[in-house]
DNA sequence: CCAAAAGTGTTATGGATACACCCATGA
DNA sequence: TCATGGGTGTATCCATAACACTTTTGG
């Protein structure tokens, strides 16, 4: 800011909204809320709330995952904000999205106050307000970001299977991908543990289970390498 | 927003930033104003101002870079919000920040109110708030968007020479780039007009302007042409 | 005639893509 | 024994990178 005096300028509320993804292994998800307050009550809703004094977006986007979901350590990333005059009719609010990456697999604790719903990112209920807007904003922000740091691992459970990473991809990127120049490529970044356990769900003879190696990563970065796939 | 009321929210002042890039042939420069307003009276900051009512950011935004310089129709991207809660000393207020191209040599026109300085991006004064890492963000969102949108033309003048496209492209990149590579890319794109005149002041041979077929361009994105450098 | 910048193509290298068969196992 | 998904390697192609000499002309 600059120039005209603090005094005498309009405030905003200003709020979070969070557009949170999970990777069931086969599809990839977003987590919605039905709405409980007016307007446009019992339609459906990303996650949100408004920031409080003292804090700072970053924060307010926890504290509104945590609220939903009771995790916390979850990556987030904020996006934009969105602030046309009227894209909430009741008052002048202008809103910052974030987007979050969670593993559903380990985690079904939903707080069942919101009356949350996972949904398929392909096939969701029209969203209040600028929220769908917001949503594909998010899922081309993911698709960049998934291909130039390993955050796909935050979807996936600890252990996993090269097709589920795969497909995961797949799903993120929107595009198929050939089977043996994808495990190629992800053995080259040299950052995957293999376990000695198999999936036994899959097929009949199994599929060997691995890990991201989260510390080799770290150790091969302050090297100088940059993930890319 | 969601759940809590909108009533006994906190509201916040909500500013905006330009981070106004410019290009002189030679150099990548930004353009800083003296702040005439306690706190930090004197330092140099990034030209902002305060939303208004009935007005959204990237209004808000062509405002602030419309009173600095006079100009309208510029390129100009949302970056992102800034929110430490004491980030600014005299009241909380989140920023916005964006960043704005513009052609120097063609406009000079800015406006004396607010002492602005134009520096170059290698070597500016520190400046008040957190603008020094807006400054930073917004040199590494330009670095992405340069391989990504012909924004390059953004901030030279309407003619130019492959020299200077080259030198922008460097300063922007942070590398040298091979002179032949560089023109044969840039000509495989196809989005260049080559003018029959020559500028004579680099040497004495001459060197042919070219301008940017912005028409051109269109078509092609619409034909699923994208840019990549 | 010389200094200074403009202009111009080809080869080499490496990463990306395309592609098909055998293996292990439970039913 | 057979159906199902898991696992594996190589040849080709294309985009990128490296590289040096000739042209023009004002002084």
């Amino acid at each position: 800011m600059f120039i005209e005096s603090y005094n005498q300028q309009e405030k905003v509320l200003l709020a979070v909204d969070c557009i949170i993804f999970g990777f069931d292994k086969e599809n990839l998800k977003i987590l919605l809320v039905k709405r409980d307050i007016e307007p446009e009550k019992g339609k459906w809703s990303l996650m949100g709330g408004f920031l409080n004094a003292g804090e700072n977006l970053d924060d307010a986007a926890t504290r509104v995952l945590h609220r939903l979901t009771g995790l916390s350590n979850v990556y987030m990333e904020q996006l934009r904000a969105y602030s046309a005059p009227d894209r909430d009719p009741v008052a002048r609010t202008v809103s910052v999205s974030y987007y979050a990456l969670i593993n559903i697999s380990e985690h079904t604790e939903i707080n069942e106050d919101f009356s949350a719903k996972w949904f398929d990112i392909k096939k969701f209920p029209d969203l209040i307000f600028d929220h769908n807007t917001m949503v594909a904003n998010a899922m081309s922000r993911l698709r960049y970001r998934a291909s130039t740091k390993p955050i796909g691992f935050e979807l996936l459970p600890e252990k996993f299977t090269m097709k589920q990473l795969q497909t995961l991809y797949e799903v993120i990127l929107g595009e198929t991908l050939d089977k043996r120049n994808f495990i190629n490529k992800i053995n080259a970044l040299d950052i995957l543990l293999k376990t000695d356990e198999k999936d036994m769900k899959s097929s009949r003879k199994g599929s060997f289970l691995y890990m991201f190696d989260e510390e080799k990563y770290k150790v091969k970065v302050s090297d100088g390498f940059t993930f890319k796939l």
